[in-house]
DNA sequence: ACAACTCGTTCACTTAAGTTAAGAAATGAA
DNA sequence: TTCATTTCTTAACTTAAGTGAACGAGTTGT
């Protein structure tokens, strides 16, 4: 499991046996069953995550409402923002499958990027490139319509579509799960003719 | 000019006469007329921009319409997507009132950084806390509707919704101009009673 | 001063999303 | 398997956004 995490890692960097050993003594993996809460509304945590394998996704709950607004697959990392704020957490992190995960804090962070500056390196990239990225997502929402949301993200995360709750999709498009059944139907409809 | 630059990153680190003497020498402050276009579509670039005094903003042309996406006022900065992907630019930043800008290139980052490591933890700082703010900037926009992220823009950045035109806060606000007048107008009503 | 533009608003109309409610389909647990 | 729960879809209705067109206020340039 652990070179699902040195795979992605060397394509940042690259890494000796004993920096490897060393990450492995860090004791950071996880397997999270489906469902579990990994963190919730106005709890204070420094955790970042890391999915190796399986999905978790990032809800708010206004109005008594699950407000879906992001889900992390293999490859990707998650920093809630209130690790950076140092404030209680503004929403939910669920676990949606079965799932292997890395879970390191911010001080782990520090101390290992004091040590291997490769790691501050490494880091310094990745969080360019996903401000680059979201920056791009967001972007993309503004400027078009749900349906064309949909139709994107068909094209672009088509594993998210058989793999996440459609009441959950629905939120992470900015609609509701009706409008949703709607978009799907009026597209199924176009493709007949 | 250069105080309101000191002032900002005082914030984050302490600066000595020798450092913003380097700095200055830097050569990176510019004065930018109302309208200057600073990046094309297609255009590749290693410039990323920081607002001492004024407004620039992104913006894509999409079926030979504007979309904005972006406004950068005093103290914020900018850092086009493009330079971190070191593709050609997919937007506009032009420049929508009489501004004082610093532009600095990758490379002359790079090379202070490396002379003088305060600046990297200050760019690090900066780059997390962007990430997380404009994470909830998303989390905001996705989850509201047009009316109330309106609203929110009024709290948030009331100074944007006077010095802007308004056709170019409805792309920013995911609308059409004509939708835009219509929220204002039933918000007005509103307040009547 | 006048014409040409730009910008914001309004109107009538169309399309799509929100809402409420009901029922079908899928899922999970006993 | 069966029952209960959750999820998805459909329908009827309401509300709001998109569209095309027109108008007036404000600007710019000549």
């Amino acid at each position: 499991m652990e070179d699902v995490l040195f795979d992605f890692m060397s394509k940042y960097i690259s890494l000796t046996e004993e920096e490897k050993n060393v990450i492995i003594s860090l004791d950071i993996f996880r397997s999270v069953k489906k469902g579990t809460i990994l963190l919730k509304e106005g709890q204070k945590t420094k955790d970042s995550y890391f999915v190796l394998k399986g999905c978790i996704r990032t809800y708010y709950v206004i109005d008594s409402e699950e407000k879906t607004t992001g889900f992390y697959t293999e490859m990707e990392a998650l920093t809630p923002p209130c690790v950076v704020s140092k404030t209680p957490s503004e929403y939910y992190i669920s676990c949606i499958e079965d799932s292997i995960i890395t879970v390191s804090n911010s001080d782990m962070e520090t101390e290992i990027n004091s040590k291997f500056p490769k790691f501050d390196i490494m880091c310094k990239i990745l969080t360019e490139e996903l401000l680059a990225k979201q920056r791009i997502d967001f972007d993309e929402f503004k400027t078009s319509s749900p349906e064309q949301r949909y139709l994107n993200l068909l094209e672009k995360r088509p594993d998210l579509i058989q793999r996440v709750p459609q009441y959950q999709l629905a939120s992470y498009l900015g609609i509701k799960p009706e409008s949703l059944s709607r978009v799907r139907a009026r597209i199924a409809d176009k493709n007949k003719g």
